[in-house]
RNA sequence: GGCGCUAUCGUCUAAGGGUUAGGACAGGGCCCUCUCAAGGCUCAAAUCCGGGUUCGAAUCCCGGUAGCGCUACCA
C-alpha cells in the first residue's frame, strides 16, 4: 500500500513551495490507489505555533486535494522516546554532555568541517549515566560509523543514484537537551509508525538522506523510497522561504486574493515537472492522468512576482494559469466561488438568488473571459454586482466628451417605454444608434458614455451587452444620474 | 571551508547523439472591434566556459565557473 506524509512545520503559513510538495504527494499517492497523511510536525515547541496549524489546515483545503489522515508528532512523543531509548541502549547513540554553542547562526567560515565534539563519544556507559543522573544536560547524538569507511548509497525517485561518504556525515542530534527529539529523530520513527511507503520532499533534504537511512538501519526498519523535489527559488534566486520571501509566498495569500485552488495547482505543478508535451493547462483529472515522477526534473524553479506591483504580484504566468481556469471551469462552480467573496466583501444581494440567479451567471459568463483572479469581479467588476462603485479618470472623460451626457438622458427618457420583453441587445444597438444618427455623432460617443455611465469604467464588455446585464431599472436610473 | 545537487530564451520548460533548438508566460507588431479583454496571426529572445569522445554533441566524459542546498540542541 503507497502511503505518503506531507510533513509541514507549524513555525508560520505554509508557502507555495510546501504546497507544491503536497501537491506531488498528492498527486502521486492517488494514481497508486494510495493514502495521504498529513503530519504536523510540531516537535519544536518554541517555534510551532496554533495560529500557523490553522493557517496550514486552511490553506491546504483551499487547494481541495483531500488528505486521509492527520497527525501530530507532539502526541506521539512516547514513540521518539522509545526509540531514543533503544538507540542509546544499543549503542547507536550517546549522551553529549558539550554545552551548546554560543552562536550557532554565526556566518563565520568553519576551517574544517564539524563531526562530533571531543571526549563525548568514548565516555564509558557508566560515567555518562552518572553524570545523566546528577542532572547534567546532554543532547543525545547519533554515533556515525565513520571508521567503517562505508560509502552509503540509495535510488532517489528523482535524482537518481545518490552516495555519500560515511566519513563526511556527523554526528547529528536526536534528542535536545530537554529531552525532547529533534526532526531527524522524530521524522524517522513516526515514517515507520505511519508506514510511509514513499517520502517525497524538497531537495533540502537530500543530504539529510543518508542520516536518516542510517537512522532507520539503526532502529531495525527498512527506510521507505524517497524522492526529492527541485527547490522553489525566490525572484531573488534563494530558496523560497516565509522569513525572506514574506506573505506574498503564503498560500493563503493565494486564496485570499482571488486564485482557484485548482488553478493554482496547476500552476505549481508545471515547476519542475512537465508533461512532456506542449498542454500547460489541466484540469485535477487531467493532472492525475498525466503526472509522472520521470516527468521531474532537477533543476531548481524561479518563481517571479514582484510585491510592489499590483499587477505582478504573482507570477505572471501563475496569473494566466489561473485565468485559464477561471474562462474554462463550470460557470456554476465559479460563480459559487464569487459568491464567497461577495459575502466577505459585504456586496452579497439577495436578488442573486431566485429570478436573479440567472442574470448573475450570465454576468459571471460574460466578465470571466477579461479577469484572471476571483479578486476581479469584487474589484473591477463592482458596478456588476453593487450599485455602489467608483468612477474612474478616463470614464468621467467619456462623459464629459461633447453633449454625451445630454444624449444619455435623452437615451434614459426613451427606455422609459420599453419593458422587459422589448428590452434586449438588439433593440438597445438599434435605440442607441438611431439616436446617434438623428443627431449627427459617432455611435462611439454615446456607445462609450453609457459604459462610462453603467459601470464607472471606459473598459469592459460590449456596452450593449451591459444594459442587459444590469436590467432596464438600473440602466435608467444610472443614465439619469450620469 | 567541506560535502551534495544543478546548469537551454528574462521566467517556466521540450528535445537524452543528427531538428531552421520546439512550446508557454511576459514584451513588440498585426487582425478583430463601441472600449478593454479574450481569441487568431506574427516578431524578438537561449544551449555557462574550456577541453575531450564521435563523421556528428544542448545531449556522453573530464575540468573550470556560477547558482542552490546541507554543514544547529530548525525542519
Amino acid at each position: 500500500m503507497t502511503r505518503v506524509r506531507f510533513a509541514p512545520a507549524p513555525t508560520g503559513f505554509l508557502h507555495i513551495g510546501g504546497a507544491r510538495t503536497y501537491i506531488f504527494n498528492w498527486l502521486f499517492a492517488r494514481q497508486q490507489g494510495g493514502k495521504v497523511v498529513l503530519r504536523i510536525d510540531d516537535t519544536d515547541v518554541e517555534r510551532s505555533t496554533k495560529e500557523a496549524i490553522k493557517s496550514i489546515i486552511s490553506g491546504l483545503l483551499f487547494l481541495e486535494l483531500p488528505w486521509d489522515e492527520t497527525y501530530y508528532q507532539s502526541g506521539a512523543r512516547e514513540f521518539h522516546d522509545k526509540g531514543a531509548e533503544r538507540l542509546l541502549v544499543t549503542g547507536a547513540a550517546y549522551r553529549d554532555f558539550t554545552p551548546p554553542r554560543v552562536d550557532p547562526s554565526s556566518t563565520e567560515k568553519q576551517v574544517s568541517p564539524w563531526l562530533a565534539n571531543p571526549g563525548m563519544r568514548e565516555l564509558s556507559g557508566e560515567e555518562s549515566r552518572r553524570r545523566a543522573e546528577a542532572g547534567e544536560p546532554f543532547v543525545l547524538r547519533f554515533r556515525v560509523p565513520r571508521e567503517s569507511g562505508r560509502i552509503l548509497e540509495f535510488q532517489d525517485m528523482i535524482f537518481g543514484s545518490q552516495s555519500r561518504a560515511i566519513e563526511d556525515i556527523e554526528d547529528f542530534a536526536l534528542c535536545r537537551s530537554d529531552g525532547s527529539p529533534t526532526y531527524h529523530l522524530a521524522s524517522c520513527v513516526d515514517d515507520v509508525e505511519l508506514e510511509i511507503s514513499h517520502v517525497i520532499r524538497g531537495q533540502d533534504h537530500l543530504t539529510n538522506t543518508f542520516k536518516h537511512i542510517l537512522l532507520f538501519e539503526a532502529l531495525d526498519f527498512n527506510p521507505p523510497t524517497f524522492g526529492h523535489l527541485p527547490l522553489l527559488l525566490g525572484p531573488d534566486g534563494s530558496k523560497l522561504s516565509k522569513r525572506k520571501h514574506g506573505p506574498v509566498v503564503s498560500l493563503t495569500t493565494y486564496r485570499d486574493r482571488g486564485f482557484l485552488g485548482h488553478g493554482l495547482v496547476n500552476y505549481l505543478s508545471l515547476l519542475g515537472w512537465s508533461a512532456k508535451d506542449d498542454r500547460e493547462i489541466f484540469t485535477l483529472d487531467e493532472l492525475l492522468e498525466t503526472f509522472s515522477i520521470s516527468g521531474i526534473q532537477r533543476g531548481n524553479a524561479v518563481v517571479t512576482f514582484d510585491e510592489s506591483d499590483d499587477q505582478n504580484w504573482a507570477d505572471p504566468k501563475a496569473l494566466w494559469v489561473n485565468g485559464q481556469h477561471l474562462r474554462t471551469i463550470d460557470v456554476e462552480d465559479l460563480a459559487h466561488y464569487i459568491e464567497k467573496h461577495l459575502l466577505a466583501e459585504d456586496m452579497w444581494n439577495p436578488d442573486f438568488v431566485g429570478e436573479g440567479r440567472d442574470r448573475m451567471i450570465a454576468t459571471v459568463d460574460m466578465l470571466r473571459t477579461r479577469y484572471v483572479t476571483l479578486r476581479d469581479f469584487i474589484e473591477k467588476g463592482a458596478a456588476y454586482f453593487s450599485d455602489e462603485f467608483a468612477i474612474e479618470e478616463k470614464a468621467r472623460k467619456n462623459l464629459d466628451k461633447g453633449d454625451a451626457r445630454t444624449l444619455l438622458h435623452e437615451l434614459a427618457k426613451r427606455f422609459k417605454s420599453y419593458d422587459e420583453d422589448t428590452f434586449n441587445e438588439d433593440n438597445v444597438e438599434k435605440e442607441v444608434r438611431g439616436l446617434a444618427a438623428e443627431r449627427g455623432v459617432k455611435p462611439g460617443l454615446i456607445i462609450n458614455a453609457s459604459r462610462a455611465a453603467l459601470t464607472g469604467q471606459s473598459v469592459g464588455p460590449s456596452a450593449f451587452w451591459i444594459f442587459i446585464a444590469l436590467g432596464l431599472e438600473h440602466v435608467i436610473k444610472r443614465l439619469e444620474q450620469a
